[in-house]
DNA sequence: ATTTTTATGGTACAAATGTATCATAAAAAT
DNA sequence: ATTTTTATGATACATTTGTACCATAAAAAT
């Protein structure tokens, strides 16, 4: 009966049913008619507003980078920026580590995304590259603020440590995601990181 | 026509034939058949030695797990043991991130089976707690063993850096796979993270 | 020598899945 | 007022996939 609907906003609804379903079964079990269920409309519509099912997988890829980055830009810009670029580095780990079920979410679609697209040529191209990218140069911004207060040592190299960051948040966070280590412990061990990088002397 | 075969051998046939076929074109993609065809025996034969898709599944994963922890045990009772602990270390590192054909079957199959274990409660439990704390028991291990020949300053954390390195390889091992770093630049990045845990004065 | 395992091939089948097609109500455009 | 576009429903179809069933040659056991 109805008819001028918001597109954006329908495919929003049915991107969301995709990631919540993929959060219950995972992504690799997704199917069309399951996505159709979980978002309450017909698999018609499914396809009327993705084509393919390969254009709902990139689309949902795609909100799931956009969203994420929105977030963090949100945050910076938000009452964060009162705090110390040390201060904010920790809230990052702390986000970033899936200890609650929205980084959890986010950790598990994004590494599902990730494994396909370790043998999937076409997945691996597009958006895989900016995301994590675009993290790393943020962090690494964060780190020079950090020698310029003069938290950081100067001999710290903030490329390095944005990488290096980077990488240890996300291993420990699939540690936690299997169940390995606890988001406790995983955090402790981001936080006694930091203190390490921070306060180091290199001789 | 033939009899007697051996049971171990031929499982570990059609075993690999799936390692190979999850590395070319992902596990998730893997079927029955595709691995009859890779292993050159009949869909029935594989019904026959492992049942189920889920025994096959379950049967790979623990020969993954198996021959890792085999390779590495050889390892550190051959040629090796002659080396400082701290070089130890850094060959672990080094086999750990994914630049050579192995190491990025291993890293990509065990990803994808924990990607699998993040929503299937009962893969989920098995053999991903065995593997990763064995290693990292090894690596706590090699950092005492540091300390007590001096190389490790002694206020440094064994576990601590155990968890940390792991963690540190395995999210930069992510990142090379997905081509977000090339493998050189990940080992300089663990070099220089053995460098700094080695030579750090925490005051 | 007969019977029972062992190992293997072939094939059938039901369920699921992605995609394509047909239909149509409501609104917009003409 | 008629035509065209937009949004949606229902359904059909071919393919794939896991599993089950039937058959059988060779060897072992009896």
């Amino acid at each position: 009966m109805p008819k001028f609907v918001d597109h954006e906003e329908r495919c929003n609804e049915i991107i969301h049913a995709l990631i919540k379903l993929a959060t219950r079964i995972g992504l690799h079990e997704v199917t069309m008619r399951a996505v159709a269920a979980e978002a309450n409309v017909s698999l018609r519509l499914v396809q009327y507003y993705f084509t393919d099912k390969a254009g709902l997988m990139h689309a949902a890829l795609l909100k799931l980078e956009a969203d994420s980055h929105q977030r963090w830009a949100d945050r910076l810009s938000g009452e964060i920026t009162s705090e110390s670029p040390r201060r904010i580095l920790e809230i990052f780990v702390n986000e970033a580590i899936p200890n609650e079920p929205d980084s959890r979410t986010f950790h598990l679609v994004w590494l599902s995304y990730a494994v396909i697209a370790m043998t999937d040529s076409v997945m691996a191209s597009h958006p895989f590259a900016d995301g994590p990218k675009r993290l790393e140069r943020q962090l690494c911004n964060l780190f020079m603020e950090c020698q310029r207060d003069g938290s950081l040592p100067a001999q710290a190299n903030p490329s390095f440590e944005a990488t290096r960051l980077i990488a240890l948040v996300h291993g420990l966070g699939t540690s936690v995601m299997i169940g390995h280590v606890d988001a406790a412990a995983a955090i402790a061990v981001t936080q006694r990181h930091l203190d390490d990088v921070f306060k180091q002397t290199k001789m």
